[in-house]
DNA sequence: AGCGTATCAGACAGATCTGTCTAAGATTGC
DNA sequence: GCAATCTTAGACAGATCTGTCTGATACGCT
């Protein structure tokens, strides 16, 4: 039997990612949307109040898509310094992937006044991200977790950055080997607790 | 004597620059920027093809700015691992400022179609960017100074993007101890050529 | 079969946005 | 002083964009 056609509202959701995504949210209007989803326009308002809740539903998506994303690589592993390395691999794969676009939250936040539903998303995923690498960094028991939290965070960032604007996809290993020397700089300078190698 | 009024060109340069940055390229409609100039319409079509144009020359006026502010800090010195530094110090300045709102091209471009002229900014003052570093990693001497300055750029995009996402000015200052730390490892690597300290 | 939910096609309204045009006035340089 | 350039206010056109409404139709479940 024939694969049954998604409803409109996941061919919408699908649609809206993708041209979000690449053109940006205010340079994509609904009438774009329903035609290349194949959706009529009452069903678009039948489904979502309006075109912002339908963005939020798209960065939403995005947002579950990256922690997602992210945990499949933790999960498989135990030492914390090598789950922090492990964010990196998770990016990796992101900007591999064919339309890698930079960060979807950072996007939609320059094209939105501050404050807005999109800084919050922003935010979130951020706040998840910091949380997330302050956490291992405690695991491993550092002197300062903190700092080297903010270090990761800053590479990861300017791993997203410089991967999309110079689509240089090698960006993301070379913060994953300044990664790499600042979490063994960090376990020299806490001295020998943890047995593990980076 | 009064000071004389900027003609209507100067004011809507400036009056864009302020409008484009803080809310976007696409948020900002002519009829605000007209509105908040305090110039009238024909006047903004007679000094501008059309609103493109407008926001190419805003977009060149970030360039310049950019491009001399970094200058400044590079001019008082004369050794290339501190210069490198210096170009972290000129970001710290620019993200002090207040309305700092990330890197303006990057924010264009998030908004606009690939490929186009805010696409060809973005390039052009990233490529001077590049070039800068990978001179001045050239002239210090380092084994492989392309890798290096690919770190630098790195730490160099997420200092930026660090500092506008989280609100985070440290952000510049843990980036540059990054690049202090980078270049240290490098130079232990090169040998002792240079007699430069960080 | 029948009922509620979901979807369809498309006209329509209302707002907004870029860009044009006119006709007059201000400024500047020669 | 004159001519070229720049600026003004605002009406207007044309495109586009969000969102509403109608009325018919398909689908899913009991």
């Amino acid at each position: 039997m024939a694969p049954k056609r998604p409803s409109a509202r996941e061919r919408l959701l699908q649609t809206a990612d993708r041209l979000f995504y690449a053109e940006g949210v205010h340079a994509v209007g609904i009438d774009r949307i329903i035609e290349e989803a194949g959706v009529a326009k009452g069903s678009l308002f039948y489904n979502f109040a309006n075109k912002e809740a339908l963005v939020e539903a798209y960065l939403d998506g995005r947002d579950q898509q990256r922690r997602t994303r992210v945990q499949k690589y933790l999960d498989v592993l135990e030492d914390p310094l090598e789950k922090i390395l492990a964010v990196f691999d998770a990016l990796q794969e992101a900007v591999e992937l064919p339309g890698w676009n930079g960060c979807p939250f950072a996007n939609a936040n320059a094209e939105a006044p501050a404050g807005g539903m999109e800084a919050h998303a922003l935010k979130r995923f951020r706040g998840w991200m910091s949380d997330l690498l302050l956490g291992l960094t405690r695991e491993v028991g550092f002197k300062d977790p903190s700092t080297v939290a903010s270090k990761l965070v800053v590479l990861y960032d300017g791993a997203v950055a410089n991967s999309n604007l110079d689509a240089h996809p090698g960006a993301v290993r070379i913060a994953r080997d300044m990664a790499a020397q600042v979490l063994s700089d960090a376990v020299r300078d806490s001295g020998d607790r943890k047995p593990s190698r980076v």
